[in-house]
DNA sequence: CTGAAAGCGCTTACAG
DNA sequence: CTGAAAGCGCTTACAG
């Protein structure tokens, strides 16, 4: 049987309210009786019952994470294994644990996330991505529990805390980057298209290329749920022409990399014939050839962040709606080219 | 408030514990009162409290995930997402949690298992990763928890539950398919020695070798910590030389993905000049060009199976060191050729 | 087949 | 500054 509290208040001689409140660090205890409890505790290597503790303080000093539906490409994007590994620590810097929630299908992920909450298992959840009419945002919604999202939520904008890029502006920034290095036939390429960073970066490219007087050409933007033999055969189209476009914002590095292969299948080079920017700044981005220029969206700092504004959110220390906003960063690298087209 | 089974039993008119035995589906208790609770139950919206459960049952129904301590790249390995996927999907259909347990140093995940373990809050423990002299290997057997492994263990081989693929065995395929492609002069390249999986695979390389009678060249095995320029200084030499190995056994699809480039620089081409086999099957396999043979471990079947295995131990329907050995795969894409070269 | 009661290991008013 | 006692929401012998 482990160490109780009641085993250290015996030995140590004080009621086990004593030795709760020795834990908590009350100030009404006296640091004489603090000193002598705490070392009955490490000579006995307490440790609390966190079961216990939930039980009367309905609160498990737990955040449950919830995962995308994984229905296959998504999930395997090594973005999450950075989100996930940063939620990670910034929960155990704050002595919280962090619980999983996954499904294969909502149903299953609701389930999941029901008996986490319902079940006091779970003081607050985390959502790692956004997307349109998302049943599982309605359930926390609906039932007030508290959550806070990675990513800009499609509804209920200002009652949700979150923490995000400014998307818009990155899609704006890697536009430019490329207007910059002369590339007027710029185009869009992504799949996802029903995330809401991909909506926001599209607006975002949409809004570079018209404040620089360039009309949005619809051919020039190729946005799908997948990079399908559907989308490989649009693609081809586009740039086997003469007067294919230049340059190409890409959705991720994920497809910025099939992009790289797909375009040596059609004889171009990169950077000489098309220049190619992306978002993530993953480990495809340094390790395709050449490597990718790509946009730093500070994977950490957005973990580290959720957590904080989450655990305000669940201990009352704030209850707003706050975003967070961080910046990006233009990571530099092989993959874009001053244009020396002539036309 | 949360509705409790309290409110459930004065609803259906029953005794709190007439509630608790129909959750559990007591045979004891008649299919009528049963169906009348179940659709209080229903009614009202009733999830069980986790937390007073598992302070009384003393099982939480949680598994404790460990990862290995995040010192940068190996943790931005794909394998560990599919891996936390595959984990999560079979503790779902078992009617468990999981828990994430990480660190930056291994003091910290140590804690973090600590007071999880002692906290009462995860039951099992799953280990992701296998390497020499792991105090957190120590620490779960010294205090006696229930866990098991994704990989064989260094230590206590005989007395740990644990999944895995026949790393020699795959080794040793990878090894002969080369062989067998009329290859002779094969390397092995590798980071993370430090790892068993890693170990092991080189084992099966150099038996496959000499099995063959072909004498082992210890030039040809390059294995590090990590591709540091050192190494990468190590590969040019060996392959810049005339007589440079016709073959590779790559530790990884990234380590294999890392080669491919590299040999670009130095012109040699693949499969032309150079066949190259990896392990993991991962999506840099599917997406470098030229796409890599690479074999494939089950990923999701090593996952389910931890998780089975080390409920069985939680639930104490099996404790024996039970070891499961999962088949590999080689997947055939472009980046191996029939060697050609004169002698 | 069902119920009353004790107890799991904590925390927190309440009293002193 | 410290302690005795109630209670968090469940489960499980024990009795009937």
């Amino acid at each position: 049987m482990a160490i109780t509290i009641k085993d250290v208040a015996k030995k140590a001689g004080v009621a086990t309210s004593t030795v709760s409140r020795t834990i908590q660090d009350h100030s009404s205890i006296s640091e004489k009786t603090k000193k002598k409890v705490r070392s009955v505790m490490e000579e006995l290597g307490y440790q609390p019952n966190l079961a216990a503790r939930g039980l009367v303080s309905k609160n498990m000093r737990t955040i449950g994470v919830i995962l995308p539906v994984s229905d296959g490409t998504v999930f395997k994007n090594p973005f999450f294994l950075e989100m996930i590994r940063g939620i990670s620590k910034a929960c155990n810097e704050n002595k919280y644990m962090v619980a999983l929630a996954s499904g294969t299908t909502q149903e299953e992920l609701l389930e999941s996330i029901q008996t986490m909450a319902k079940g006091g298992r779970a003081d607050g959840f985390i959502v790692l991505y956004s997307k349109k009419n998302d049943e599982i945002i309605e359930y926390l919604h609906r039932e007030k529990l508290f959550y806070a999202m990675i990513g800009k939520p499609y509804e209920y904008e200002n009652e949700i805390v979150y923490v995000d890029n400014d998307n818009k502006l990155a899609g704006r920034d890697a536009t430019n980057y490329l207007l910059a290095l002369n590339h007027k036939k710029i185009a869009y390429i992504n799949k996802h298209a029903d995330q809401m960073m991909s909506a926001e970066r599209l607006l975002g490219y949409k809004e570079a290329l018209l404040l620089k007087g360039i009309e949005v050409n619809p051919k020039y933007i190729l946005e799908e749920k997948m990079i399908s033999t559907n989308q490989k055969e649009k693609i081809k189209e586009l740039f086997i022409s003469e007067q294919h476009p230049t340059a190409v914002v890409a959705g991720d590095d994920l497809i910025a990399m099939e992009l790289v292969y797909l375009f040596k299948e059609f004889n171009l080079r990169i950077p000489e014939d098309i220049s190619i920017i992306s978002f993530n700044n993953s480990i495809f981005a340094k390790m395709v050839q050449p490597s990718l220029t790509s946009i730093d969206l500070h994977v950490a700092y957005l973990s580290e962040q959720v957590v904080e504004k989450l655990i305000d959110l669940i201990e009352g220390k704030q209850n707003l709606a706050i975003k967070v906003i961080l910046p990006h960063e233009i990571i530099e690298r092989k993959s874009c080219k001053l244009n020396q087209t002539a036309f």
